[in-house]
RNA sequence: GGAGGAGUUCCCGAGUGGCCAAAGGGGGCAGACUGUAAAUCUGUUGCGUUUCGCUUCGGUGGUUCGAAUCCACCCUCCUCCA
């Protein structure tokens, strides 16, 4: 049997960095962030990274592993995560994986591997170019004559995934759903408690979100996004793709005002927290602890240390 | 007080007699997602007993077989002249 974990999760701004802290410290945990942004060194206030004194001297781990001008990507995360979580356990304590990025948790729950990518071939950036000339009609009926199912699949205004499924072909010669399938019989890398937290009612969420931009605005947002354009970080790269920069970034370029991008910022993590709900909302066994107004952390505490004793962590 | 202009579905905004429940965009809602995932992509968005019926385009009347579109009056807002 895999070893045991504990997963949080829930879309942005429920509460994920203070449940899993109270959790660790109740039960002799370390905390390994599932979040595709925070990894990011310098990028604090914009990723709602965990301070010093949130952390109340538990471990974090995956935190700030990787340079903004760098690119990162799930197969990375899976690999360092997975060593993180084996070291804690290797030390007899819980490891709990807390984060909002469904993609990096799934990833690291279910041992997915992920088909071959050699960054420094230009394959990639040959098929995009080849993508803009002749179109995605063109290419999704290349991709057709090899991998019908995947053309099936893709919509035509999918770019990146027919790119993809063409690139893991040339650069494997295997189909993307042979490798797909291949891959979904792995047996998980770990046995999962999931502890979903969300807010039972939409207005609620937002007036937390909402409220988490104004305090990053004035806890230095803007000096934040101005100093990462200065050390020149390309504004292309993933980590200036994250919701509070891009938008930043743009309004210090002077094509709108701080204020005016700080409410555009409200919009986006609203968006993508609706986006967060539907990726954990498929995985039928999360154990849903859903906020009134306001986080309360007492009674998740109680709910989550039932679940786990049931569940055997 | 006078002269113009404008009021459209949650918002912006097209539509100037039938093909209009009304383009397009935004927002909302829902979904997808296997090396960029805080990314990217899709569907849907007046109501209903849903290949049909009903109610809608500031208001009230009118013209017409037929109006968001034409006419009259009224209300509100904007610009200019006083």
């Amino acid at each position: 049997m895999p070893p045991k974990i504990l997963v949080i999760c829930g879309p942005t701004a429920s509460g994920k960095t203070r449940m899993a802290v109270e959790l660790a410290l109740k039960h002799n945990g370390e905390v390994v962030s599932a979040d595709s942004m925070q990894i990011y060194r310098t990028m604090d206030i914009g990723t709602a990274k965990p301070t010093r004194e949130e952390m109340r001297g538990v471990p974090h781990h995956m935190l700030d592993v990787a340079d903004p001008a760098e690119d990162f990507s799930v197969a990375r995360y899976v690999d360092m995560a997975a060593a993180c979580v084996d070291d804690i356990l290797s030390r007899g304590k819980l490891p709990i994986v807390a984060g909002g990025t469904g993609l990096y948790i799934d990833s690291l729950l279910s041992g997915r591997t992920f088909a071959a990518f050699d960054p420094a071939s230009d394959l990639r950036a040959g098929l995009e170019r080849e993508f803009a000339q002749r179109g995605a009609q063109a290419m999704l009926e290349e991709l057709a004559a090899i991998d019908p199912q995947a053309a099936r699949r893709l919509h035509p205004n999918d770019a990146k995934r027919i790119i993809r499924a063409l690139e893991v072909w040339r650069a494997t010669g295997k189909t993307i759903t042979q490798h797909n399938l291949e891959t979904r019989d792995i047996p998980p890398r770990y046995q999962a408690l999931t502890i979903g937290l969300a807010f039972e009612r939409r207005e609620d969420m937002w007036a937390r979100i909402d409220r988490r931009v104004d305090e990053m605005m004035a806890a230095g947002l803007v000096d934040e996004v101005r100093g990462l354009l200065e050390r020149g970080i390309p504004e292309k790269c993933t980590a200036m793709q994250a919701i509070g920069y891009k938008e930043m970034a743009a309004a210090l370029r002077g094509h709108g005002d701080v204020r005016a991008a700080a409410e555009e910022i409200k919009l986006r993590s609203r968006q993508y927290a609706k986006r967060q709900l539907t990726w954990f909302g498929r995985n039928p066994g999360t154990c849903w602890y859903r906020w009134g107004s306001q986080p309360d952390i007492q009674n998740a505490l109680r709910y989550s240390t039932e679940k786990m004793e049931e569940f055997g962590i």
